[in-house]
DNA sequence: GTGGCTGCAAATCATTTGCATATAC
DNA sequence: GTATATGCAAATGATTTGCAGCCAC
């Protein structure tokens, strides 16, 4: 869907061997909404690649992530997240349900900027609270 | 130096048993300008108590963070960080050196502000890239 | 052919847990 | 006296590592 051309030219023009491992964990991120784990993309994967190992998939969102076509986030403590939507952008993130909500926000610093002297080179704003579902709930009852 | 009036109050103010651990802790985050990790706190702390144990410096911050006397940073994948200023600032974190800055700058989003209905209750902003130093020992070399 | 991957198993490391003892009030 | 916290040791869970065999080019 979000898929434009050739994967592997694509991963091939980011300096990375294109393995369809590789590939298979670039597409995943590309189309899921959702903000996986290395778990959770591990246990997708597995369907098409039944010999797939974590280490390759934490390999892989590893080279992903060095060459700029995914980020990580680390808005959860016991965790890492992963996002193929590489605009910044702020996360929710709800204390109650757990769910990681994207915010169509833009961010107030941008990768180039300059910030008492240090280079900016990414920009994570995390936020913390209750989701809008969550706060339903707690009126209702 | 920061510290204003009587530590075991301002626990027993905020719904904490008053133990010396705590108040330690809490008076380590809030005397120090660098962001420690637990095992950070740990080693320092068992200058005064040789008997400290880490799982006690691991229930303090989560306590102290609780009543909202400090905050988890969790800008680093391996491990948090803990910022005894509370009042929401953005960190920067150089992907060379590893240093942990403190950026004065006010926050986009604040406590209390409400965001595609989810309510906020705490905003971190991290920043990465090079710092200042490693850029002038960049162009030096 | 060979350098860079993958997959497996074992290792690492931050953090958590269970439980007996100690402390706050 | 009782609820809560500490300290220890063991457990957990995410991530990393070492290494032999495999794949991309």
């Amino acid at each position: 869907m979000r898929n434009r051309g050739d994967g592997s030219a694509r991963l091939r023009q980011l300096g990375l061997v294109p393995t369809a491992q590789r590939l298979a964990v670039l597409e995943r991120l590309e189309n899921v909404r959702s903000h996986p784990t290395a778990e959770e993309v591990y246990r997708v994967l597995r369907d098409r690649f039944p010999s797939i190992s974590r280490a390759t998939v934490y390999n892989s969102l590893d080279a992903l992530k060095r060459v700029g076509a995914i980020l990580e986030l680390t808005i959860a403590r016991e965790t890492a997240h992963y996002d193929g939507q590489v605009v910044p952008h702020p996360h929710f993130l709800c204390r109650e349900c757990g769910t990681l909500y994207d915010v169509d926000l833009p961010c107030p610093v941008r990768p180039g900027d300059e910030i008492l002297g240090h280079a900016v080179e990414t920009v994570q704003v995390y936020l913390y609270g209750l989701c809008v579902d969550c706060r339903s709930v707690k009126k209702a009852a």
